[in-house]
Parts: structure tokens; sequence; C-alpha cells
DNA sequence: CTTCTTTGTCCTCTCAGTGGAAAAAGACTG
DNA sequence: CAGTCTTTTTCCACTGAGAGGACAAAGAAG
């Protein structure tokens, strides 16, 4: 299949196209008040870009007591490819134009086997999907990685839990490998997007989202945009000190965020506790699978197990006393917790609330929501695919 | 005199506005380079600049070789009028159209007085510098005060440390009484903007900016612009937990940075160092003058006092520890130390630097200066004029 | 004094964009 | 069911922004 190749070439185009994205098919008629241009002008750009194959009619709207109006779409052939890239596992999806996830595939896999072996795992998860029917061939990808990443040319700089992987020129590489435009950003970033876009952060434009998986980070969103920082590393709160000389972490240091909490720690606490004898239901499930993680903890948490409780709301306390200076400092709308630790749910959320709206100043939490993020795993393969939708439906 | 009333009718003329207040006159020929416009689209523009009185013509200006050409500059009448309240002080500065400092008053009030009394002192210290010739009449003012605002309307809310401007008019009751336009902003993102666009941060799109004061505070500048956080409040670090169960704050919690080190936590402490015998020289300061102040340390640090060097550098930790958490959040291009106290100077900043770079990430100081501003007391106006200017030369 | 360079001015041409008229195609009404 | 009212689409003429070139003005360099 013929992919797509044209650009927007103007301002008017680009923001026509993000709303046909964001907001799915329209007649002209409503997308000329969206966008408040006349509707001549209007039907001049959507005629170009009829002409491009970015965008295809798609029958009849439906009336609203007049002449029958013709929809417009995005081409419903264009495919984007989204590859969340995390500690421990992939995810590849593949969207439609609109973003929407036409099929999903998950695999566990260790990033420390460096990018080669990865990309491998990726090119066959996505060869995999276009087997199955779902895309004839990709349009676009968006790539999250568990690091640093310095964005305009796509590259890992000195990511800590993947060494092998610095300045290796992934946007460059998997573009040669699909043939498509790539973008290249951190999975927390991409996270924050997905949420965005599809999540519970749509009408926010400034919000945090607090990544704790295996390690833990932070995307931030101010005034609508991802802030990235001057290297990209901003978000990076995993080794901000949560104890005075506390636990010694790899980073070096001591106390920090990471080493108290995160989906890592949480099962190296589990099992001690496991055994130390502190916990029937962990020891038992310990005896059962040979280790523990963070599910297990949750399971015996969900279970009423004390111990189990006790380490998420610790764990949470940690979490929060940091979430509680950063909402400090920013000021945001919103704080979306994801991540794999989500299965703690209500008794990590509550933990990290206590000890937010109890730290951080009244007029800062005021309005403040701290919500569980509402994709779960498909938020950053949909944050993945918004990245590269962003810049392909920029002016060149 | 009659003051400005026009305002640029385009973003073209947005933007000449601008380069010529932070370019100084320039040339036809010139602009047109800049702007990337046409020679004869920027002759139309700058004519009717002209015609508005906005910009006038200033003589010829050096010859490149070839015709001479006549500079264009702002028009040299206007007048912006800077106002920065602080805690225990008010500034008043008169800039002119390039926010050059023409005259600048200093006088001590305590900002508890209330907004009535606080801006009678502020028309009288406006009215001097009238008086003194240096303008004759504001064509604009900025407005700093000491706590949050909510900016669209310059309205403080619910302002810790000014109890009785909660909800007060601020932006509605000075425009009436000076009858010009005014902007109200938190005193450190104006001190931000200050060194963003006069002092050490000319060059630096993201970077920080950290007051210390009578209170502490924080000025956040991502991409460009200032970020104010949904409420107004984001920057307010002073209550965010530097010392897990220290000292009791003013504001209900243990252990706030505000309560460790800033202005006012200094002198208490040097009081009580002093009272304890622990330095002579404190004790000595304390017999003249019967109190002490952040200078007092700072003298006495100059002198050589080890208590005072102890007092300043304990000081440096506890925010170096915060700014080190900060950093690794925003990945800042710069950090700038302003406020009272930057008087302690290279002491000071040391302790701070120590911290910071033992605490963050390397990537994410690997090339981060942390410096002090450069501007001292003027900041806070020159960023008030700012404030203003960037309001009157944006499209109605 | 001649030639070259830079700057400012004038004029024309193009094209984006507006607004209105007319046509198309439905819903509603008596 | 015919006529009227709405909504949408298409077409067209008009306006104004802006580009680009030609030319004049005014200096520097040789």
């Amino acid at each position: 299949m013929r992919r797509m190749t044209a650009r927007p070439a103007n301002t008017h185009q680009a923001r026509l196209l993000k709303l046909l994205r964001d907001g799915g098919p329209n007649s002209r008629a409503q997308l000329g008040d969206r966008m408040d241009l006349s509707r001549s002008k209007l039907a001049v750009e959507v005629d170009r870009l009829l002409e491009t194959g970015l965008v295809a009619a798609d029958g009849l709207a439906a009336s609203r007591g007049g002449r029958r109006s013709h929809n417009i779409r995005l081409n419903p052939d264009l495919r984007f490819l989204g590859v969340d890239i995390g500690a421990t596992s992939v995810d590849v999806a593949v969207t439609t134009p609109e973003l929407d996830i036409l099929g999903h595939l998950n695999q566990p896999m260790d990033v420390r086997e460096g990018p080669v072996a990865v990309f491998e795992q990726v090119l066959d998860m996505a060869g995999k999907l276009k087997a199955a029917g779902l895309a004839g061939g990709f349009d676009g990808a968006g790539i999250g990685v568990p690091g640093p990443v310095r964005f305009p040319d796509g590259v890992p700089v000195a990511p800590p839990i993947m060494p092998g992987w610095d300045g290796f020129p992934v946007r460059e590489a998997l573009s040669q490998e699909l043939g498509c435009p790539v973008m290249v950003d951190n999975d927390v970033n991409l996270m924050a997007m997905g949420e965005q876009h599809a999540g519970v952060a749509r009408t926010t434009a400034d919000f945090l989202c607090v990544k704790i998986g295996t390690g833990i980070g932070c995307g931030i969103v101010a005034g609508g945009q991802v802030h990235r920082g001057t290297t990209g590393s901003a978000g990076d709160i995993g080794h901000i000190q949560a104890v005075p000389d506390g636990r010694p972490c790899a980073c070096g240091n001591r106390g920090c965020l990471e080493a108290h909490f995160s989906g890592a720690a949480l099962a190296r606490d589990a099992m001690q506790a496991a055994q130390q004898g502190l916990s029937v239901e962990l020891a038992g499930r310990f005896e059962t699978n040979g280790t523990l993680t963070a599910a297990d903890v949750a399971a015996a948490a969900a279970a009423g197990d004390a111990t189990a409780l006790e380490l998420i709301r610790e764990g949470g306390t940690h979490v929060g006393q940091i979430i509680a200076g950063l909402v400090s400092f920013l000021n945001p709308g919103l704080v979306v917790i994801g991540g794999g630790v989500t299965g703690l749910g209500h008794n990590l959320l509550a933990a990290i609330r206590t000890q937010v709206y109890r730290q951080s100043l009244p007029l800062a939490t005021r309005n403040l929501p701290i919500v569980l993020g509402e994709l779960g795993p498909s938020a950053g393969v949909i944050g993945a695919a918004r990245l590269i939708s962003d810049h392909l439906f920029s002016p060149a």
C-alpha cells in the first residue's frame, strides 16, 4: 500500500487535521465554525487536503434540518505505530488516524538487552500486527524509551537504566527499518500525552503525570505543552532525596525516592517481609512463585494483609511527600498517577492524597484532583501515536 | 503631557516594538533583516507606527558604506513605572521605553499595613519621580506583590504574608489612580523577568530564579515564558519540607524551607547565637543595634566569624537541597539566586552549589550554571516595566 | 570623478481571505 | 402536497497584505 507522504502546506491545514483527529468526522460547515474561518476559504483548504489524500469524504452527516452535508474525515487508511519500551517489557500498538487502538501487543523484555535486540522484537511485533490485517504499512511511529532523550534528534542521552542505549540513533535507525517518519521521547512524557489526548487530562493544560513502574518518573505538561528541559531529563524525580540518609541508591546517593518506593523497591521490601515472617499472605505467595512483585503486594493488600497495606501506605507517603513539593512548586491543575503499580489502586492513592493535602499550600491544593490514569497500559502507546501525529500534522 | 494611547494594530507592529525595546534604535534596513519581512512591507508598518507616535525618527545611523540611513526608535517620551512591593520595603522606578532606569526610589514599609497605605506611599514616590522631571506621566505600570496573584485580573489571592490584600483589586485601583494601564504579578516572577530582560538570563529560555529575602520564592521560566500555575501560586517553594519534623512554621507545618532559611530565619538564628555567646562578632553587633539582620550576618561572615559562616553554610545546604530536587525535576539551563540575602554572596552560593551538584542528576547539572542575579534590587522594577511593556506592545 | 554599495521609495503583481449571492437539498406547515 | 424556511455548498467579485523589482538618493572607495 502507498503510504502517506504529504504534509499540511500551511497552518490552516495543520489545524484542520488536528481538529479531525481529535474531534472525529465533521461537516465542512462545522469545521468552518470551529476554525473561525470563512466557509469559502475552508472549502479551498479541504479540497487541497482531499487532493493530497490526507483526508477523505465520509458519507452524509447527521441532518440538522437543511441541505444534507457530507462529512469529512482523516483518510481512514492512515496508520500510526505506537511503541512503548519499558524497563521490563515492550508495548506495540497500531492506531487509526484518530489514534484509536486497533491492535495492541505486549511482550516481556529487558531493555538492557540493548537497542538491537529490542528493535528486532519491536519490528517482529509490528510485523504481527500487519499480518493480522490491521495495517498495510505505517505512516509514522512514535517511540517511548525509559530514559532522557535529546528530543530534536531522538537520541537517548546518558540513560541510567539502559546503558547500552547511550547515543544510539533510535530515531534514525527505526525510521530506516520502518520506512516512515519516527519521533522519540521519554516514556513518561508519552504517558502524559496519552492521558492528555484520551484520558483524564483531556481538559487540563497544566498537569503532572507521575509514573510509578520499575522506576519512577514524572511527565510535566505546562500550557498544554510537554516540558522536556534543556537536556531532556525534566521529570526525573526518581533520584530526588525522599529520606535524609536513607537507603543507598544505585545512583550513588542515599535516600532517593526510587530506592524507597518503586515497583522494584516494593518487591524487595515484600520479599524481605515474607522472609522475616511478618506476613503469612506474602510468605505464601513467595513460597508458591519463588519471587514477589508489586502485583503480589497488591493482591495481598486486597486480601486484607496488614503488612502489604503498610508497605503501600509507607511508599505512598514517600511519593506523596515529593509530589507535595512539586505541587507547591508548579501549581498544576491535576495530578495523574499511572504506571505498573496502579494495581495498588486506592490504597496508594489515599496515602499520596493524605500527604499532598497535608503538606502543600492550601491555595495550590484547593481544587487539585489527584487521580489514577484512565488508560492504563494504553497511555504510552496512545501518547506515542499522538507524538508522531502531532509531528506529521504540522507544516513541514 | 499627552500619554500613549495607541496599541500595535497587528503582530508585525508588536514584534517591531519589542525589537526596538530590546535592541535599541535601528535603521529600517536592519529591522527588515531581523523581522524577516520585505522592506516595503516594513516601511509601511513603520510609517503607521510613526503616525501613532509610538516610534520616532532618531537621526542618522552609523554608516555601513552606502546611502546613509535614518534610525528608528521607540518614542523617547514613553515612560514606564516599575513597582516592587516587598515584605518590608517598596521600590519604585521610572524607565525609558527601552526599560533603562531613569530614577529609582526605595522606602522601608511593612506590607501588612495594607493596600491603601502602601499605595499612598507608591503614589507619593511616583510623584517625587515626576517632580524630579523624569516623567511627565506614565504610559503603563507593572506592580509586583509578595504573594500569589490571579494574573488575568491582577488580584492577590490568599497571600500568606499580606492578609489584608486578599482579593483587593490592585490592578483596577492602581489603574484608576495612575491613569494608565497596569499589570500585576508575583514579585518573584518579576525578578525573573528582570534578569531575563537585562541580567544573567538574557540568553536562556528555561531557568529558575530563586529569591531569598524575608521569605523565599522561585520564578519559573519555561520556554521563555513565565509559568504561573493554575492559581498563580507556582514557585511557592517556601513551604516545601526541607527538614522532616523540623522547626515549626507559621503555615502550621514543620520543617518548611522558609522556617530553616530566609532573611527572617537567619536573623532569628543570629540573634540566638549572639545571646548564647557563640559569636563575639554577632554579639557585638547585637549590642550596638539592638537587633540583627541578614546584612549583619553577611558582615560578620566577611569579617571571618565562624558562627556566621556556619549559619550561612547550613542555610545554603537547605536551600541547595530543595533546589537540587527542582533541578532534577525541571532540568533548567540556569539557576539564578537573588533577593535580599545575596549580600551573603559567595559563601551562600558555594553551599548551594555543593548541595545541588551532589544531589542532582549528572545529566541535569553537567552544564548548569548557578549564579547570583546581576541586577540586585533593580531586577524587580525592571521586570515590572517589562511586564507592562510586553502587555502594551501586544495587539489589543 | 567614477564606480560600487547600501538604503529608502514607488509601483505592480499575486494570492489569501472575506462576504454575499445563488443554488442545492432537506425539514416544516397549513 | 405545494410552498416556505433552513442549512449547506459552490461560485464570484472585491479587498488588502505582502513580495519583489526598478529606480532614486546618498554615501564610500579608488
